[in-house]
DNA sequence: AAATTATGTAATCACTGTTTACAATCCTGG
DNA sequence: CCAGGATTGTAAACAGTGATTACATAATTT
């Protein structure tokens, strides 16, 4: 009898080591974000050799990805539980909806929008559920952008630039809350989040038809950075 | 005469190393973005020692924070120029330059606007250089905003909000593009500076107060994603 | 039961940032 | 002008990284 050197771990290979080296770099993304995660850190909480994880990922963008899959899906839920829940079908609102689940989802789970926006982490063409979860949202926006222009409630008539400076806008305030642009601006009174909302909701009322855009005159922010 | 082991290089100390290595660190963000710098690399181009660096920087991350102050001076005087070159005086017109301005650069210099704009690069509270030539950028944008104000040309009462939604939507795009959330796009016809101006100037419409906004009806842009 | 395949380990490689002890050069005050 | 301290370089080491290799063990198929 060959005497296990260690044995410490019973039904010794392991059954389901990848998704157990998937939750550890889950818990470093969110202990310290994208750059606190090493393949060597995750073996070593999932209890097995440094080099075990190749075995299920071909390199460690492969488990980033796996990662980024799966915040994705959880990205995707929010948003889509958000604008199902939504009362009105009024096609503004609902597009409001998804860019403040959006942006909900974002700054309250900063590391993990890092790493599913950050493409140089991931391997972005390579996985089909991140593009197929990415699309859901995309098509999102624009069902309710198309629905808007056909009830005539936009101000301008080309969607395709309305639906992109959506997206950017949403983006870069996700961004300028992650990558620490507003950091004078959460000590103010309002939270990142609620000013995003706000930013947000002034933008929704800009590309609307009302004649009346919001006037609710200065909430005196402190300006950002 | 102690016959130094390793004359090759004239003047012994160097001179310059500080300025050497600078230099090598944004050859290195050229060829391969913020990722492909390495100090030793850095080093190593200089003719120098690998732990000769760090007689010029406490670490990494001061290194990639004088590259940045760099960029940023380049990217701030980039935005300057545009904006004092513009010929009229028409507030509006003046903000969308600077915008512009801000696109090209980030665009054409997506490496260099990933190291300015990834707080987790460089260390961007202990920069003096880094803040004061953000807040040129920053009061550019305000400055421009409340003399449009002034003139009754904007649509919302809050120019908090909007310059906010500007610097969102501008940052956004930039980042989009450079994160690679345009790979499709950047294959149609247009280019993504085109089209990233185009949305730019689509936001500037709306946020003006014409009553005929935009109305160049299709690009037929593919959708981004 | 034997052969094959899947999945683990151990050792190793090249590379990284950073520190330490030491050496060479420069600068300045007597 | 030169003694001595401050600068600024080197060489060697350390711990950590992603990744590969040869090998061992367990699960699976034949």
């Amino acid at each position: 009898m060959p005497k296990a050197k260690t044995p410490r771990r019973t039904g010794y290979h392991h059954g389901n080591l990848r998704e157990v080296l998937i939750d550890a770099a889950v818990q470093l993304v969110e202990e310290g974000g994208p750059g606190n995660v090493s393949v060597r850190e995750a073996a070593k909480r999932a209890g097995v050799s440094p080099g075990a994880p190749f075995r299920h990922f071909a390199n460690k963008t492969a488990l980033m990805t796996a990662v980024a899959e799966q915040a994705m899906s959880r990205f995707r839920s929010e948003i889509t539980n958000a604008v199902e829940s939504v009362a009105t079908d009024d096609p503004i609102e609902r597009f409001a909806a998804v860019g403040i689940a959006y942006l909900r989802w974002a700054i309250r789970n900063p590391t993990h929008f890092q790493v599913i926006s950050t493409r140089s982490l991931i391997d972005w063409d390579s996985s089909e559920s991140l593009r197929h979860d990415n699309e859901a949202v995309r098509a999102l926006v624009e069902g309710s952008m198309v629905e808007a222009q056909r009830r005539n409630m936009l101000r301008s008539y080309d969607i395709a630039e309305t639906q992109i400076a959506a997206r950017a806008l949403v983006y870069g305030l996700a961004r300028m809350c992650i990558d620490g642009h507003f950091a004078q601006w959460a000590v103010a009174g309002h939270t990142a989040e609620q000013t995003a909302q706000d930013v947000l909701k002034h933008f929704v009322a800009l590309i609307g038809n009302e004649p009346e855009t919001a006037k609710k005159a200065d909430l005196t922010l402190e300006h950002p950075d």
